[in-house]
RNA sequence: GGGCUCGUAGUGAAGUGGUUAUCACGCCUCCCUGUCACGGAGGAGAUCGCCGGUUCAAAUCCGGUCGAGCCCGCCA
């Protein structure tokens, strides 16, 4: 008998089909019992009116493995409008133990509890409120993916085992290679552009590794970033008009196919245009500096109370959760950024819903300018780790520009998730290596 | 790295000096034919993170230690 799954199974009604999957919950009602078997697509419930089929399930806990033959009616009462009757229980993988978490009911994702949530991570993701977000996450890569693929993006993938510091500021973590010491990588930044010399567009999703002792709710050490590079730009607002339709394009699709995950996960309703606003960081230090009374104009990047109170202020005054932060001052730039001549750096931030989920920069194309900027940031381009890339430039790329775009922040801010280590699998942050 | 906070059954919590440490979920036994956070009766399960101190008496106060969280800094 063929597998039937449980999103299918009203479509089977009068037929005697198998559903396989595990034991999600058992209602015990005296002559009649409850099941719900939990398979990749959801729920069945099926009927049990057999002692002797009941009996199979004595002692065997959520999680246990089985397949259920049955015959499928349409009942209303049914969750779905159907369930199995008649029903043959087979275990394939008795599971005795006690589960340490529970997967029927919402767990608690209080900030004090997140250490246990995540021990537990293994048997805990099984709970359908953590599966949600993990399918959320897959569907909204899915959809930058399909975006990027239509505008002619090449999907790429980069060494994560690197020579050097592909970007200096953050720190990175070192480990010996045959003798030698690597590093992992913290951004594909390099690679990506040189690939623009290959295919004009280029995309990646990989994990980048961050040395940072940060202990907050937004950092981990390994994170998972949407690196996007593009050739043939006209102007450096081509960059930031590509990030935004992308985002724009991603939460408005996310919002319309997946509104009851998200609505069940109690997600905020989504405020959005399809133009962003854009406001440059002085202006933010200005506006902020006005509000609050805190004076930030001598602060170069954002403070991170800035971020939520320009998110507020947008949200408010021009009904956009995702807000540029534009001019990055040039003090804060990396070499391989572009300058503008205001003493400010074609960088932007885009925030959204409080946090800065990518950076977008325009890139300096031109060699000499670049040698220039690599030797006052005291990066040496004959050094190993750069020297692929300086010839990358030389040997001629076009005006380019891209982002790189935090996937766990993404998700975490889609769904309303309070900390960035809810919306990944397994996180890594300073204490914690495993599972 | 700096500051603040928190460690109590498997899980989530209550208990701010007083003798048997409380509750909910989960688990076990029994009852229950439409449950879906099922309901009802009973039961097991905690050396209150660890070490030391104060006290007639410590989950509770003090010191240390280990673990964790949040904010700042750094960074994305």
């Amino acid at each position: 008998m063929n597998r039937v799954l449980s999103k299918d199974l009203a479509s089977q009604s009068g037929n005697r089909v198998k559903v396989s999957g595990w034991l999600h919950k058992k209602r015990l009602l005296g002559g009649l019992t409850f099941i719900n078997i939990r398979d990749r697509s959801g729920l069945v419930q099926a009927v049990i009116q057999d002692k002797a089929e009941v009996e199979k399930l004595r002692g065997l806990q959520i999680g246990t493995v089985l397949n259920v033959e049955g015959l499928v009616k349409e009942e209303t009462r049914a969750p779905g409008g159907a369930e199995l009757h008649e029903v043959k229980v087979e275990v394939i993988v008795p599971v005795e133990d006690q589960p340490p978490i529970e997967i029927d009911k919402p767990l608690s994702h209080k900030s004090d509890n997140l250490d246990t949530l995540f021990d537990y991570r293994p048997i805990g993701l099984r709970n359908l409120q953590e599966t949600k977000i993990f399918k959320i996450r897959s569907e909204l890569t899915r959809f930058i993916r399909e975006f990027l693929y239509k505008n002619d993006f090449v999907e790429i993938n980069t060494p994560k085992l690197v020579a050097g510091a592909a970007e200096g500021g953050a720190e990175v973590f070192k480990l010996d290679y045959f003798g030698q010491e690597a590093t992992l990588a913290q951004s594909p930044q390099l690679y990506k552009q040189i690939m623009v010399g290959v295919f004009e567009r280029v995309f990646e999703i990989a994990p980048a590794y961050r040395a940072e002792l940060s202990a907050t709710t937004r950092h981990v050490s390994e994170v998972t970033m949407l690196d996007i590079e593009m050739g043939f730009i006209n102007s450096y607002d081509d960059v930031l008009d590509m990030v935004q339709d992308l985002v724009f394009n991603t939460l408005t699709r996310a919002y319309n196919d997946l509104s009851g995950e998200l609505k069940s996960l109690n997600a905020p309703e989504l405020i959005l245009k399809d133009k962003f606003p854009r406001y440059r960081m002085s202006q933010i230090h200005e506006m902020y500096s006005k509000d609050t009374g805190k004076d930030t104009t001598k602060e170069l990047d954002l403070i991170p109370d800035e971020e939520k109170w320009i998110c507020e202020y947008a949200k408010k005054h021009d009904q956009s959760e995702a807000v540029f932060a534009t001019n990055l001052p040039a003090e804060k730039m990396k070499f391989y950024h572009m300058a503008n001549d205001d003493g400010t750096a074609r960088s932007s931030d885009l925030l959204f819903r409080g946090v800065e989920i990518a950076t977008v920069p325009q890139r300096e194309h031109r060699y000499e300018k670049l040698i220039m900027q690599m030797e006052k940031s005291g990066v040496d381009p004959t050094d190993q780790g750069f020297s692929a890339y300086v010839s990358a430039i030389k040997f001629g790329l076009p005006p380019h520009g891209g982002c790189g775009f935090g996937i766990d922040r993404l998700t975490e801010k889609v769904i309303g998730l309070s900390n960035i280590k809810e919306a990944i699998l397994f996180p890594r942050d300073i204490n914690r290596l495993s599972p």
